[in-house]
DNA sequence: TAAATAGTGTCTATGAGACAGTATAGT
DNA sequence: ACTATACTGTCTCATAGACACTATTTA
C-alpha cells in the first residue's frame, strides 16, 4: 500500500482568473458609455516577485477543496466574492516557481457587477482591476493588460510575450482563462454570469463583443439574444433618449 | 517568504478518463456493424479498493508535469498511448481517498483506433475496455459501464449512483469526463480525435451520435460533416454493398 | 434480382446579417 | 427641432432536417 510519507509531494496553490465588467447596476445606471472588461490582480507583498502583480491565490490547506482555497484566498486578498467559479487547468511545469515544487490549480471566476470599491481586504492598495483587452488576428490571441494608472502590465501575442510584468507563469494562466471565458460565452451563455440580475439588452452587447470578438448591429444582437431572455416590467432610468426595458436571464438554459 | 517545508502538502495523483471506439482500421474493415464507445479501466492490485476497477493513473513525481504523469501511468498500467490529452478538473474533497490527503488531477484522453489487444503492460488481466453507454433524459445524464464479461460496473443517474463498483470517486470523474467529451465533440470537432487517419463518413456517424445523443439521417449527417472533410483517393474494402470513399479531417479547423 | 449501404438533389423551416424605418426619451 | 438610443419589420443568404431518388457492390 502506498504510504503518503514515503513520497515526495508538491505544494499546491489555487489561483483565480477573475473577470468583471465595470458597469454600475443597470437599474440605477446613468449615461455610462464605456463598459470595459477588467481582470482582478493583487500586488505581491512577499518574495519572490515582491511588488509584482499576480493572480489572487494561495496555498491549499488540509481539509478544504481547491475551490474553497481559491475562494478563500480571493476573499482574503481582495474582498471579492465570486458567484461563479470553474476549473481551468493545472499548471505544473517543474520550474514554474523559484521557491521549489509548486503546482497551481487555476480557476476561472466571474463577478456580476464590479463595484470597483469592493477591492479591499488586508491591504487596499494591494489589489486592482486591470484593463483587459483581447484581439484575435490570424489565429493568434493578443492580450493586453493595463494597470489603472496606465502602466502596461502585459503584452502577449500568441505565446510570445512582448512584455510581461506579472509574477510566475500567470500570463499564460490568464491567456488560458480568457480562452475559456470566450468559449463559455459563445457556447454556454456565460455572459449572463457577468451581468446583474436585471439588465437592458444593450448592456449585454459591449461585454459580449469585447469577449467574443464578434460584431453585430444592435438590431441583430437583439434578435439573437431574445430567445434567452425573460422580459420584466422594469425599465432603466433614462439618459438622453428612450428608456430601455430590463430583462433577466430566462431559466432552463444550459 | 513561504517555505515549503513549513506547510502541509497533499499527495497529487493524475488520473485519465480514456475513451476509444472499438472499430478496426477503416481502410481494412470488414462488415463490422456495432461500433461502441469504450472506457479504459484498470484493476487495482493494491489496497485500498484492491480488485476494484479504477481509472488508470498514479502519483505525480518530482520533475514531471501532471500531463506527463498521466501519460506515464497510462502507458505503464495499460500500454495505451494517447495522442490527445486535456485537463478536465481537479478532484480534491478531503475524504476522497481513505489513505489520506490525496487530490487528483483528472484528464480526458482519447485513442484513435482502439485495438483491444493493446491492453497489456505489467499485468494483462489488469486492464480492460469497458462498454460505456450514456443517455440524457430531462436534463439528467445517465451513465452505464459494463465490463467485457458483462458485469455491470456503474449505473449512475444524474448524481445518484444506483450501483458503483469503481474505486474512489472515479464514477464522478468519469461523468465529468464524458460531459466534457460531448461538449468538445459538439463544439470543437473532437470526434476526429477518436477516428483513424482515414475514415468513411458513415464511420463517423455512430460515434458522433453515441456521444452527442443527437440523431440524423445519414444523408443529413453527410452534409453536416462535408465542410470539415478532405476527400482522398481511397475507398474502403467493400462489404455486401457499395464501397465508401475515405476522407481525412480537413486541416485549418479549430 | 435482392439487399444493403453510398451518395445526390430538392423542398422547407430556421437563424443570422444587412438595413429601412418607427418610437420615445432628454435637451 | 434635434439627437441618441430603443425597438420593429423585411429581405436575403446559409444551414439543418425531411425525404425522394440514383449508384454500386456482393450474394
Amino acid at each position: 500500500m502506498y504510504r503518503i510519507e514515503d513520497y515526495d509531494r508538491p505544494s499546491v496553490a489555487a489561483d483565480a482568473v477573475v473577470f468583471g465588467f465595470d458597469t454600475a447596476d443597470a437599474a440605477s445606471r446613468g449615461g455610462l458609455k464605456q463598459r470595459k472588461l477588467k481582470l482582478l490582480l493583487v500586488k505581491r507583498g512577499e518574495e519572490p516577485f515582491r511588488g509584482a502583480w499576480s493572480l489572487p491565490g494561495g496555498f491549499l490547506q488540509r481539509g478544504e477543496t481547491v475551490e474553497q482555497a481559491a475562494l478563500r484566498e480571493l476573499s482574503e486578498e481582495t474582498g471579492v466574492s465570486s458567484p461563479k467559479i470553474m476549473h481551468l487547468r493545472v499548471f505544473s511545469a517543474p520550474d514554474r516557481d523559484p521557491r521549489g515544487w509548486v503546482i497551481s490549480c487555476a480557476f476561472l471566476a466571474l463577478t456580476k457587477t464590479v463595484a470597483l470599491s469592493t477591492v479591499s481586504g488586508s491591504d487596499a492598495a494591494a489589489a486592482c482591476w486591470a484593463d483587459f483587452v483581447a484581439e484575435e488576428s490570424n489565429g493568434c490571441l493578443n492580450i493586453r493588460l493595463t494597470a489603472p494608472d496606465g502602466t502596461p502590465l502585459l503584452d502577449r501575442y500568441g505565446d510570445a510575450e512582448i512584455s510581461n510584468l506579472l509574477a510566475f507563469d500567470h500570463a499564460a494562466i490568464i491567456a488560458e482563462g480568457f480562452r475559456r471565458l470566450r468559449d463559455e460565452v459563445i457556447h454556454h451563455d456565460m455572459i449572463f454570469d457577468l451581468m446583474p440580475e436585471l439588465f437592458a439588452i444593450s448592456d449585454l452587447q459591449q461585454p459580449y463583443e469585447a469577449i467574443t470578438g464578434m460584431h453585430t448591429s444592435s438590431q441583430n444582437f437583439r434578435k439573437k439574444m431574445a430567445p434567452k431572455l425573460q422580459e420584466t416590467e422594469f425599465f432603466n432610468e433614462a439618459a438622453a433618449h428612450r428608456t430601455a426595458r430590463l430583462y433577466r436571464r430566462k431559466d432552463g438554459l444550459s
